[in-house]
DNA sequence: ACTTCGATCAACCAAAAGGTTGATCCTGGC
DNA sequence: GCCAGGATCAACCTTTTGGTTGATCGAAGT
């Protein structure tokens, strides 16, 4: 059986190095070609294509400094703009929250993994995702299920992301500009958070949202 | 002449592997040790020096997931806890927060990179470090540049002690409790800050302190 | 077909936050 | 001694948020 064919995606010269190191130790896979944003990740992948040498799995990384972030490439990769049939994309990024995690899911990711993983999970990962299957790293999955478990209200996607509006120090009416929405929706939006989250004003709404990693903040 | 002993202190297993092929393929560069925290990179240190094999740099990033932080690691190096002479320590991470810079300057780090720096411009500072030279990113030392020039207005302890209690989602009546003051000086604080950071609501002070890393969050 | 639920908006009122002016007190420098 | 600046408070006013009620729409599930 052929090699695993794998497309790295960072914008970190040191990271890169470090997983085609990584990778190469193990038999089986083999790094095809590297990217270190998302553009150049969809023109390596129809390139490759075109070669008659397609990738089977693409490892990418969700922030990438200035070119295109890695939940956008997903998109595009898995809407085809790079070949069909689109390649599994598995995220391998640092931060675990909940914001990242859905919208990478949404984007038609299908696993993801944290930087500080052991190379055998990261090997894992890579061949679950060749063999089409999701690869969930043990504190996403983790948090997951402790989800399902405690009957924790769930925010809504569309809650998430007034949450993170909200956390930009932006009033109600910059987020309704932001998001097309009227001053009253999002009101009606954050008193849902509000209620969810078991507190009373935007404040503390994001120091909640940040404690539950619902949010991201660096 | 004699090879740069280098110590990696980095807790992804991902970036190790990254710097010790990139730094391997170098000539006169040695890996002589890793360690995935700053405890563990103090006992490297200790052991290699009894070993009669010091490290010439230790190449230091700052968060470190669980274990003891680089900021703190690099002190205790350098107040010689692992052994007189204290190696060079040169910081590699991927933020470059006014704050993260100060306190590992201040901590006697004699560099600063960034992880998505080019090879070259890593090797260069390996070896500067090593000739007791500093040796600092091109954007790190743009923004001390502009912070010489621009300096940015200080927030007095009690400013800062108000914007800890802001970011816990207080209001301005909880904040007058907790410091014993009328609702009208934290107004006033409120005002004050406001003013030094350049914004005029509370949710974007937060915004702001968290960015500078003026308030710590996690 | 019916229900549920997320997303959207409106109108209204109460509460909180923001902005301004001005004042006192104390401490540390010059 | 004088001045600057931090910390404290008050009164007043404007703007923003928060809380409530009620409504429409569409998608997903029963």
């Amino acid at each position: 059986m052929n090699d695993i064919r794998v497309l790295l995606v960072d914008d970190h010269p040191v990271v890169r190095a470090g997983l085609r190191a990584m990778l190469g130790d193990f038999d089986g896979i083999t790094v095809a070609a590297e990217a270190s944003d998302g553009g150049a990740a969809l023109a390596a992948l129809a390139r490759l294509n075109a070669l008659g040498e397609p990738v089977d799995v693409v490892l990418m990384d969700l922030q990438m400094g200035a070119g295109m972030d890695g939940v956008t490439a997903t998109g595009r990769i898995k809407a085809g703009e790079a070949g069909q049939p689109a390649p599994p994309v598995l995220i391998l990024t640092t931060y675990d929250s909940d914001a990242d995690i859905l919208a990478a899911v949404e984007a038609g990711a299908s696993g993801y993994m944290l930087k500080d993983a052991p190379p055998e999970q990261i090997r894992q990962s890579v061949l679950s995702a060749a063999a089409g299957q999701t690869a969930l790293a043990p504190e996403v999955a983790a948090r997951l299920m402790g989800r399902i478990r405690n009957p924790a209200p769930a925010l809504s996607g569309r809650e998430i992301q007034l949450l993170e509006l909200l956390a930009t120090g932006l009033g109600n009416r910059g987020i309704a500009k932001q998001l097309f929405i009227s001053e009253a929706t999002v009101k009606t939006h954050l008193v849902h958070i509000y209620g969810k989250l078991g507190v009373d004003n935007r404040t503390a709404a994001i120091a909640v949202a940040t404690q539950r990693r619902i949010i991201r903040r660096f």
